[in-house]
DNA sequence: TATCATGGATCAGGTAATCTGATCCAAGGT
DNA sequence: ACCTTGGATCAGATTACCTGATCCATGATA
């Protein structure tokens, strides 16, 4: 079976043979000339024939050397090349995150991580996907926003937040719909993030309030939709505290009961990915910087 | 442009991957299983992803393993059976001597030589080539009957031994032809190594013996021929003294006039080849066989 | 024709990369 | 429950490698 020069020396030779002389390969290697000399030797000895012929000034190949050196040439070529791609590839981060996290909490973010990461391309799919079905392959992180703890074992969770839930309103809205009491809310405009009205029913199920019907009101296809709808004074959104933060501070909703907030029986916000990938140094990163974000 | 990663890690997952395991690779690679562990790890770390999933029982390629390993497998492949080819050539040893050298001297000894350095394959031309001209890249030695202290400056020369003539005959031709001093030669059959008489003629020019005419006698192709000729007992041969050596030993050739041995005119034996080669581990090799050969 | 510039060879000495060998650990087989 | 297999890991030893100085041959420069 064939034998493998060393192959430190068969890259000397090959940066010394492309550049026509030691210093050349040097240079390119961050060695220096001696380091070069030295391999280029070490490997003429191994083969048993000289590689190049020393001039005054510079070197030039033997036969011997003029046939060695297309090979490794090409073959460092597609090895790089390959490796290259590999490693870029492990760059390229996809993630999938549901529409309101998405819009509300992750998009103004992001920014943020590129910068700091700009090594990292990161691919943002903003849709709602099956969390008992995430797909591993296809994404290397999603969002969830059912934090449960029994999944698949070959799946990784991690934790952000809680789902923090309050019914909120614009300011007019609550001037013109006067929510002194829970009870008031019987006769607002319920404005729900799916048409599951699973936000109030989990709300109403925390805090019983007489009289309100989380079947009625008005349905969106999403918690942002919903609660830009809110902002505009349509109605009564079930405001998440994190996902809505902005919007509390600017003061453009209000909560009426702000004693009222409720927890998620779902668990809360969540990452979550394959085993395999999860300690991949890009998911990593990302994940400490969500944490970070999360925290913050 | 594409960086290479750490050649050696390469070849360590390369052989890993091949043996589907660090043990088989380690054991190829002469090395310990830790070192195996150690490259792959670093050569993951370079490109930022696992190349193969650890199970208590062994490892398995993942995608990128599987992306990056044929690359390396065919690439190291070429590379090593190119470097094979070159150092195997290089032990292709290629001579060419004159047919009496080559038949009276060398080739009896050559099987010593084949014997100590199997590796190195002769390829002998038993034939006459043209000093001034001797061609430095079809063949990597040539036996010379000229030492000609000058020579092409490219041309690298060793002395091997004198030249030393005598005439020489059977001792039955010495029988029926009486020789009994030098003036008898002029009567006796003449057997010349080449149509140029040359060897007679020099001879004649260290002893002049009244009477001797060097244009006179039979003509062999070369020297071999002559002595051969000798022994049947056809005449006289200007001999060797090294190339008929057995003759003489044997007593199927004795001197006539054993203290007149000339010297050559043109230096004796020589060795030449060109001084590019003139180091190469198998020209050194057989040119010191051939130096201890000459003075055994 | 002397001097300089260029480019490679070489060497001693230091340092970093690599290997070893022992031990640990997890998972599957008996 | 125990053993076997195969990889991970660590401290310490070893080796390979690089450096930086110096030397040398040659061709250019003045």
């Amino acid at each position: 079976m064939p034998k493998l020069p060393p192959l430190n020396a068969l890259r000397a030779f090959e940066a010394a043979a492309r550049h026509e002389g030691f210093i050349g390969a040097a240079e390119e290697l961050h060695v220096t000339r001696g380091a070069v000399s030295r391999h280029v030797k070490l490997l003429e000895e191994h083969l048993g024939v000289p590689l190049f012929r020393r001039h005054a000034q510079g070197v030039s190949l033997t036969e011997a050397g003029r046939r060695l050196m297309p090979v490794l040439t090409e073959s460092f070529a597609r090895i790089a090349r390959e490796a290259d791609r590999i490693a870029s590839d492990a760059l390229d981060l996809h993630i999938i995150c549901p529409p309101a996290t998405s819009i509300r909490w992750l998009l103004p973010r992001l920014d943020g991580f590129r910068d700091r990461h700009p090594e990292i391309r990161v691919r943002l799919t903003t849709d709602f996907h099956c969390d008992t079905k995430f797909d591993g392959l296809e994404y290397d992180l999603g969002f969830s926003i059912e934090n449960q703890p029994t999944r698949a074992p070959n799946i990784a969770v991690q934790g952000l937040f809680d789902v923090r839930m309050s019914p909120a309103c614009s300011p007019a809205y609550l001037a013109s719909h006067p929510l002194a009491r829970p009870e008031d809310l019987a006769q607002a405009d319920l404005l729900h993030e799916t048409p599951r009205h699973g936000d109030w029913t989990d709300w109403l199920a925390t805090f019983p309030v007489a009289g309100v019907d989380p079947a009625q009101g008005h349905d969106f296809a999403n918690l942002d939709l919903a609660t830009r709808a809110a902002v505009m004074g349509t109605g009564v959104v079930m405001a998440d505290m994190v996902l809505c933060r902005d919007e509390l501070e600017a003061g453009t909703l209000v909560l009426p009961f702000p004693e009222m907030v409720s927890g998620s029986p779902l668990g809360g916000i969540c990452l979550l990915g394959m085993a395999d990938k999860w300690d991949l140094p890009k998911v990593r990163v990302f994940r400490d910087w969500v944490a970070e974000q999360a925290a913050g």
